[in-house]
DNA sequence: ACGACTTTGTGCATCGGTTCACAAAGGGAT
DNA sequence: ATCCCTTTGTGAACCGATGCACAAAGTCGT
């Protein structure tokens, strides 16, 4: 299922994707302050890694660095947004206007690069027809209609838990492929449809337990054995 | 730096610890619909992992299952609950009161378990005095003194990203050694304090990583070089 | 034109995490 | 009491990611 030899090698790890999105802003923040070259060095520290795993990182892309000097960072903020796909424009539903997705919907990091916020949907009627961030809130019945008329490939779930897997199964049924899920649900999708789950209270729990390990610290020695 | 052979293996491994809470979830679920007890098969598929995955998780907390029955769930709510420090009640402060904070401030999964907001803290002279949430909101001129005062252990940053590293600084100075950053910046904290990010952007730029990926798929051949 | 200096790109050792596969341990039936 | 069946807990192989350390490649000054 898959071509090892293929060409050359296009599958880049994921864990250097994850981190690609990190020196895109450091090199934003460079651009903007006139930087016009900047080392793995300086890069690393803006970006709050390793300098050998950049490296690594950007090696992966190509070899868009020059040696003794190292890399242009307009050159390079164009290399990596082509191959994160923000060279073209997205554009994103969120479904569920609660507290969250309004936020979501005002926040302007969405809109910045690459991302376009084309529809707002829910199912209480109370909210339907608001205008948000202006966009006008639709009805959830539209939600298969709605997506399919604005080209929407990436959707938002900000909805309550309970609701969350049947929004997930109907946006799936119209052709979307990569969701984002704000519901506190492990969702279930078939092979090939991408879920990114942010999750709040799991966060706040693992900070809970390194914190508990700090407190009770050196001398914690109360165990139930 | 470490105690090697430090009486029993306390280190529980980063990546389980970031699981716990999501088993912890599926056990809430399955303790409300009045099942007593679960193999690690079901629990996993209800968590959405590996089931030898899940036992060589629960293994790490201690032997707490039983051999051709499974785990009692109660009992492991219980311990998980223990072992990630939920059984005490920690106060937890947000800064920023934008649309952000705001919906954090409302969120139910925080209060729910383990955690309360104790404080809501903003610059914003049109916003402090406000409640939301049940809560006075606090000018950021008061940050240590309610930290100190409402016995603050853990604090979410939900402010703009020029202000975060200056509220991060203070809020480390007095004593503060957990904190999780929504502001799109790289933290710079010394040793010993934790720091978890939620980056939305980020999560929406991998997606379309991936999402570009499928698109352009097996016919993909245009390409720099 | 050349040599000293800087910085990239990467081979390699290492590490943490995942998964398989199975022996050990318990329950329940006869 | 014994045997069979289920399910845990874990040894061991595997896999991907990390970080060191250095050779290759380029720049800049003389």
């Amino acid at each position: 299922m898959k071509s090892p030899s293929q060409s050359r090698d296009r599958g880049i790890p994921e864990a250097t994707v994850a981190r690609l999105p990190l020196y895109l802003r450091a090199l934003h923040g460079m651009a903007e302050r006139g930087i016009a070259t900047v080392s793995s060095e300086d890069l690393a520290v803006a970006a709050g890694v390793n300098s050998a795993k950049l490296r690594k990182d950007l090696s992966h892309l190509g070899s868009y660095g020059t040696r003794g000097v190292g890399y242009d960072v307009e050159y390079l903020v164009y290399q990596i947004s082509r191959e994160l796909g923000l060279t073209q424009d997205w554009a994103v539903a969120i479904v569920g206007v609660g507290n969250l997705g309004r936020a979501l919907a005002n926040y302007g990091g969405f809109v910045s690069r690459g991302f376009r916020v084309a529809a707002l949907v829910d199912a209480d009627p109370e909210v339907v027809g608001d205008t948000i961030a202006g966009l006008n809130v639709e009805h959830i019945d539209e939600l298969e209609a709605v997506i399919k008329r604005r080209g929407v490939s990436i959707v938002v779930l900000a909805t309550p838990a309970a609701a969350a897997q049947e929004v997930c199964d109907r946006v799936i049924s119209v052709g979307v492929t990569s969701i984002l899920n704000f519901a506190p649900v492990v969702l279930s999708v078939p092979e090939g449809v991408d879920v990114r789950k942010v999750d709040l209270s799991i966060e706040l729990q693992i900070l809970a337990f390194h914190e508990q390990r700090k407190a009770g610290g050196p001398l914690m020695a109360m165990d139930s054995q």
